[in-house]
DNA sequence: ACACACTCCGAAAACGTTTTCGTGTTGAAA
DNA sequence: TTTCAACACGAAAACGTTTTCGGAGTGTGT
């Protein structure tokens, strides 16, 4: 169990200073060829490797950013994370995770921990209970001290930085528009409550489909559910008491309840109701029927929000201050999936 | 855009040392409660917060600790993952999350880049093609490093180290017990190539439920599938060729697109053909039939392999070396989920 | 008047790097 | 012999902390 080995070790065993063993494994000219060598010669069979953290402090930046999202649980996620990987770890940064459960206190206290020096930048979609609140201080504190800020899928006007989005309403109303081409006149839509930003701009999607229809809008065919734990009673009501067509959920779990629910009841999907779902997860590839559903591309989404971030980083270097308080917020292109649950 | 305030910003703005700025802000009783009282004051006006990286290079621990997966998108590794942040955070640790896609070069690559100083301790589950490889020298150097490593659920021998799995054979055995007790007899079996060691073990629960319930073992029942992305053919041609009453599945994609399959095939589940998964997630649960599955409780595995990495890191601090060079092994419990797709 | 204790604070080392600057030693040119 | 450049290296600062040690000043007891 040999602790690992520093420069200052290395000189000393070979009696030179730190500079000049530093100078040499940088191979620095100052060096003569013959020290450069026998340094690098030592430091390879001790299989020295520079501390990271040591160099963090130098550098005042770690080569690290943090990525906050309410669930990992959630396919989406995961597949945003993935992306995020995939362009963080090409361009040198490690990836911290950390999940905020919905709670915006946890939301918070993973800022505060890590915006001291521990990471360079931010990428997050924020936990519900932040966007019921309204409360983005920690959020503005952060980039006033000048960290980079990319917001995801989950995001909020009032804070200026980095986006990047799906088109909600627009992904909605092209869903819906595609149940009413198909000649369905009683769509309902499974949502959830308007404080949770992407479920308030989907149905808003919605409706705009139906009345650019001129088809009424029905209250009772707008199911807005509050917890996401313990809802399938009121998908059943919903689907029992309408003689629905055809339904339009804002994510995959409610799509495929749905189906369950409409099958217990004796409607058969897509014979007799058709179901269009949001989110391209496992769950609408698997499910029997398979979903037709939106694909929100979460790896291109994640990707994006690297690159960014990273961005910011890399031009924070050069330009000193100036020119960078622009944001961008970029929209990535969704798609309808077409699959077994919709004729 | 003021930048982050340091101990030594203060101290000169309050005409002092860094030393009494320091005390000051940790109470020490060495420091006049008049100047306590201005420092903190002033510290807290100008939101100081201790620099994360300063403090891990002096005390030569990150807080940090780091989990290798082979990939995110599995619901299982997801759930792994958010045990070890509960118990993390709860303790005060950070996560960095490493994903290896199941390539032996990254996960080397992350292994070296963090084995630094950056992190304290890794979790880690072995990535397919190191698993065939079976080369291991970055892990036994690392932990030669005196840095502790948990393994879980994917493990090997070849390495000593603390270890949480579940016992795949006993499983296995359970679920294919539970077949031959429903009277089924012919049987087979999807899994893996068996270099992935839970594949292996799985298969060999299998085969010694047949056998000790006096039942032939037919090696055209025991499908062992490579590509993962590709090998939905293989499963048609085993249901097509083989009269099946039963099939066991070792995850919960290979038990869905036996479902699948079989419905295809124009035979119903689990009226002509029972099937049983491995792993509780998002699919068996929601599938149509929902599948019967042996459960392994990721979170709970998480959070164990978390608890056992932190306790390795404390007692570190105390006991100078000795006695913890024992290494454990937890098992955790799996359960069958009985549901729709067996009688 | 002296020793001593106590209170309050600062200097400096340490963690492991990188980099700037200075300096001693060569050898050659004048 | 002197002068100067080139070469090879080391000292020290810096990043932001914590902590040990020592010291100045004050007060107390004899």
């Amino acid at each position: 169990m040999r602790r690992k080995v520093t420069l200052k070790q290395i000189a000393r065993e070979l009696d030179v200073s730190i500079s000049t063993v530093s100078k040499s494994l940088r191979n620095s000219l100052e060096i003569s060829e013959d020290t450069r060598q026998k340094v690098q010669a030592f430091a390879k069979l001790y299989n020295y490797r520079p501390n990271n953290i040591a160099l963090s402090l130098k550098n005042r930046k770690s080569k690290t950013i943090c990525i906050i999202i309410p669930e990992i649980i959630h396919h989406f996620f995961a597949t945003v994370i993935s992306g995020v990987e995939r362009i963080a770890n090409e361009k040198g940064y490690n990836v911290i995770v950390c999940l905020s459960d919905e709670s915006f206190d946890k939301e918070v206290i993973n800022m505060e921990m890590l915006a001291n020096g521990s990471i360079d930048g931010f990428i997050m979609s924020l936990s519900k209970e932040t966007q019921q609140k309204r409360d983005f201080h920690h959020i503005s504190e952060v980039i006033n001290q000048g960290m980079p800020v990319v917001m995801f899928d989950r995001v909020t006007n009032d804070i200026l930085c980095d986006k990047v989005i799906i088109d909600d309403s627009l992904a909605a109303f092209n869903a819906t528009q595609f149940l009413i081409e198909k000649g369905f006149k009683k769509i309902a839509i499974i949502s959830t409550v308007d404080y949770v930003s992407v479920g308030k701009l989907r149905t808003e999607g919605y409706i705009r489909a139906l009345k650019s229809n001129d088809l009424k809008v029905d209250e009772n065919l707008i199911l807005k559910i509050e917890d996401t734990n313990n809802f399938e009673s009121q998908i059943v009501t919903l689907i029992e008491n309408n003689d629905l067509d055809a339904v339009f959920a804002v994510n995959e779990i409610f799509a495929v309840t749905a189906i369950k629910v409409a099958a217990r009841l004796g409607k058969k999907v897509p014979e007799d109701i058709s179901i269009i779902g949001f989110t391209d997860g496992i769950i609408s590839k698997y499910s029997s029927p398979s979903i037709s559903t939106v694909s929100q591309n979460g790896i291109k989404m994640g990707e994006k929000a690297a690159k960014m971030l990273i961005e910011k980083l890399e031009i924070e270097e050069e330009e000193d201050e100036e020119y960078q308080e622009q944001y961008k917020t970029e929209v990535i292109e969704t798609e309808l999936v077409q699959r077994e649950s919709t004729l």
